[in-house]
DNA sequence: AATTCGGGGGG
DNA sequence: CCCCCAGAATT
């Protein structure tokens, strides 16, 4: 597959970067030469689209400029400039590889593959863009652009989801970089997968490599990348419960909300206390049953409250919520616990939430 | 090799 | 509605 000589392999990285040059999008991480910033962004974009990150690593880096201020900060109010983005453990990664990289490499984001790779969080494509767009080292970077710009260039009829096609790809995508341009070639080949050799109707009449596409030639370049088609995600009902205390002291109406695992999914974030609905109970009863089991708590259920739906990767909620209210009032004591908390409406902004959960903090504050 | 991890934008 | 997105870790 993808055999290429040297001189193919010249003009086309002469072209790509001659339309990067001319091309390339101002993004905010491409004005800083800061390794830790570069690597903030990638882990940032894993996954996830560029006009999503931008917001997300403004804030993130004006906040936490520097390693020391990332490998300091809580991590709860990490997961607070995450919030919304996804994929948490990113975030938590992020921040345990960064207080790594002050213990061992003495702050400095090391240069090679070896040590960057063992870096929690840093897999090849990260490894590969922060070392070669930081530090102009000449490793491949293939994330879901490359695998789609080679596939259609060099006509390449392999399952880019099998696992075993990423060694083949990289291959392709280092023997590709010029010399001493790692770099901005990298750059290239995904900002020209980004706008030009995009999944859908790509824009070859705009394409400064028609004349040597093999899939252009052969009319296939709608049809590649090839990808296996993924499972649907599962359907799951969830019951969530929007409980509040009646005491109505000096600190008000208080909502319950508990923080979830540090493990799987939505990790350490906090949430309404929820739980998966029990088949063949009514919703009010399997509610009470569930919050008095995993809270010691006797609520009532007093009316229904919202109902959500959230499809995740692999996972749909469907998600019914309830107005439910404490029977009986608080301990001063018991008003927090290390996973949950009463804590005024108010102030709800102050935790790291879900999007779903937190779709149901601005209904509960009125703010929708 | 197959699953688990979020969320949103766009055809 | 489905696909895709500057993927990594776990099993």
């Amino acid at each position: 597959m993808g055999n290429v000589n040297r001189k193919e392999a010249a003009e086309i990285a002469r072209k790509l970067l001659a339309w990067y040059h001319e091309h390339k999008r101002d993004l905010p991480w491409r004005r800083t030469g800061d390794p830790y910033q570069i690597w903030v962004s990638e882990v940032m974009l894993q996954q996830t689209r560029v006009e999503t990150v931008i917001p997300y690593w403004t804030r993130f880096i004006q906040r936490f400029p520097t390693i020391e201020a990332l490998a300091a900060a809580p991590e709860e109010e990490v997961l607070k400039f995450w919030e919304g983005l996804g994929y948490y453990s990113r975030a938590r990664n992020l921040q345990t590889a960064v207080r790594e990289v002050q213990e061992r490499y003495g702050g400095r984001v090391p240069d090679t593959l070896a040590e960057i790779s063992s870096l929690s969080g840093v897999g090849p494509y990260t490894a590969g863009a922060v070392l070669s767009i930081a530090y102009n080292v000449p490793l491949p970077a293939v994330d879901g652009n490359v695998f789609r710009v080679l596939s259609r260039i060099f006509l390449i009829e392999e399952d880019v989801s099998k696992p075993a096609a990423r060694k083949k790809f990289e291959s392709l995508a280092e023997f590709l970089i010029p010399p001493g341009e790692a770099s901005d070639f990298n750059q290239s080949l995904m900002e020209f997968g980004a706008t030009i050799c995009i999944p859908k109707h790509p824009r070859c009449l705009s394409c400064p490599l028609q004349t040597l596409c093999k899939a252009y030639a052969e009319g296939m370049q709608e049809d590649l990348p090839i990808k296996a088609k993924k499972k649907p995600p599962r359907a799951i009902d969830i019951l969530t419960g929007i409980v509040r205390n009646g005491d109505g002291n000096r600190d008000g109406e208080r909502v319950l909300i508990v923080r979830r695992p540090q493990e799987g999914l939505l990790a350490g974030l906090w949430e309404f206390p929820s739980f998966e609905a029990t088949p063949g109970k009514s919703p009010a009863e399997d509610l009470q049953h569930s919050l008095r089991q995993q809270f010691a708590m006797t609520i009532q259920v007093e009316q229904h409250f919202a109902n959500m739906q959230h499809t995740f990767s692999h996972l749909h909620w469907n998600l019914q919520a309830y107005s439910c209210r404490l029977s009986g009032t608080v301990e001063t004591t018991v008003t927090a616990a290390d996973n949950w908390r009463w804590v005024p409406v108010g102030q709800l902004g102050d935790f790291p939430m879900s999007a779903v959960h937190q779709k149901l903090a601005k209904l509960l504050q009125g703010l929708v």
